[in-house]
RNA sequence: GCGAUCGUAGCUCAGUCGGUUAGAGCGCCGGUUUGUGGUACCGGAGGUCGCGGGUUCGGAUCCCGUCGAUCGCCCCA
């Protein structure tokens, strides 16, 4: 008789209560501040022709090979649900002619997906928030984007958590930077972790950021970014700086910041929380809460024109973890003491619905079970239709404002039931 | 792909040197008291102790496997 209930898919959630409360109080903020800063808002796919990803992040790379949920259909194309926001894009970009709007600013949130293993603050369907300005090849344009993601953390009211910045200048300086690394590190290859020594041949930038003690110890004395930067880079980064400055945004400077894929060039940044901070706790070892940084690779790598642009990506499951939402209460419980007042309940829940506050009907169990519910409600104010009397008396109480205001508001209203109130 | 920890009631958990009918709190349902009352009192329902195998007179407890979860490594778009 009891078949047996079907789990969830590995890596999803199902958000309730105060978690969906904190996820769409994110959600609301971001929506809210990005028109502020006039970012349009862009709906797009959830999958895509596989090459899109592929051909954006790099066919090569662990990402695309292992870590995407790709999938064929029935005609035998190769799917994948999409795993960033950036890539499907670009693609939306180029193929409906938004150069036209260039340069345009957008916005768009909503769940990706990753065939990766959980651990905390990872998911396999996970949600993000998005900002990109494509076709701005100023530094201006990444001062703003930055802007509003500063602006968006100190909305949401999260503390303790810096922008790190960092350049990677352009292909020229890059790529220079990459070869001295590769000098430096193979130097001394032996001492180093059996992950960097892979890294070495890989992505040799990528043991900048190594946890293994190890490997630290290189990374101090490893060559900076600084002393490769063509005149042009180092231009581009002081206009970033100066502006960020300008527009009142803190940030810090992180030499060994890197981005792995190839298309990235010039800005790249995260926000992250500092150390021994009540978000670093709450995040665990995945802490970025914000990161992006400038591609001006890849929209040709799409078979589209060289087009600058800039974005940063956020997770809002783990913004959602630093929020601190209180949750607005409950305006009046409705106590029905008997059943045969009921419609007079529904009528009073509709009138105090309509003049904006909230309500709740208790109608089940005895009449003092009902009150005690009310009560574990922890209402602003309990409205009681009584079972004794004429049946059409009822008390009001609590918050005396507040119930002022409702037999204020319900009286404007011509509700039957506002005749039964003083 | 690798590693560690963990799976007992709807939820949070207790219970393991192996031993009679497996417990608590919360929640749910019912009743009592009170009689317009601030969350009382009493009672009830609800568990093949993740699943499968093994050792044993006897397994929630020990062993193996498996599935799942959590956290971390790799990777990080």
């Amino acid at each position: 008789m009891t078949a047996k209930t079907p789990q969830a898919i590995r890596g999803t959630q199902d958000i309730f209560g105060a978690e969906a409360e904190a996820f769409a109080f994110v959600v609301e903020t971001f929506e809210r501040v990005r028109k502020l800063y006039r970012f349009r808002r862009v709906e797009m796919p959830v999958f895509e022709r596989t090459e899109v990803f592929g051909r954006a992040i790099g066919e090569t790379t662990d990402v695309v090979s292992k870590e995407m949920y790709s999938f064929e259909d029935r005609g035998g194309e190769s799917l994948t649900l999409r795993p960033e926001f950036t890539a499907g894009m670009a693609r939306a970009y180029l193929t409906n002619g938004w150069r036209q709007h260039a340069p345009v600013k957008l916005a768009t949130h909503g769940p990706l997906f990753r065939y990766e293993r959980p651990q905390k603050g990872r998911y396999r369907q996970f949600h993000q928030l998005d900002a990109e300005i494509v076709g701005a090849a100023e530094p201006q344009a990444d001062v703003e984007l930055l802007a509003l993601a500063d602006q968006l953390l100190r909305e949401l009211g999260i503390e303790g958590v810096t922008l790190q910045l960092n350049t990677l200048g352009d292909a020229g300086s890059r790529e220079a930077w990459r070869a001295a690394l590769v000098g430096h590190f193979r130097g001394v290859a032996g001492e180093l972790s059996e992950d960097s020594r892979e890294r070495l041949e890989k992505n040799p930038l990528r043991i900048l950021d190594s946890k293994d003690p190890r490997d630290r110890r290189f990374v101090a004395d490893a060559p900076k970014i600084d002393r490769f930067l063509s005149d042009e880079a180092l231009r581009f980064f002081e206009s970033v700086t100066t502006g960020l400055d300008a527009a009142g945004v803190k940030w810090a400077r992180a030499e060994s910041l890197v981005r792995g894929l190839d298309y990235y060039r010039h800005t790249a940044f995260e926000f992250v929380p500092d150390e021994g901070s009540a978000a670093a706790a709450a995040l665990g070892s995945q802490s970025t809460v914000l990161g992006g940084g400038r591609y001006d690779g890849l929209m040709e790598s799409l078979g589209g024109p060289p087009t600058p642009a800039v974005g940063w990506a956020a997770g809002i499951e783990r913004l959602a973890m630093l929020v601190d939402c209180e949750k607005r209460g409950l305006d009046l419980a409705i106590v029905v003491e008997s059943d045969n007042r009921i419609w007079q309940g529904f009528a009073a829940n509709s009138a105090i619905r309509d003049a904006g506050f909230s309500s709740e009907l208790i109608a089940s169990g005895s009449a003092k079970k009902r009150f005690d519910k009310a009560v574990k409600l922890n209402p602003k104010g309990i409205l009681t239709l009584t079972a004794s009397g004429d049946g059409t008396d009822f008390k009001i109480s609590g918050n005396d404002e507040l119930v002022n205001q409702v037999i204020e508001k319900m009286a404007t209203r011509g509700r039957h039931v506002t005749k039964s109130i003083k």
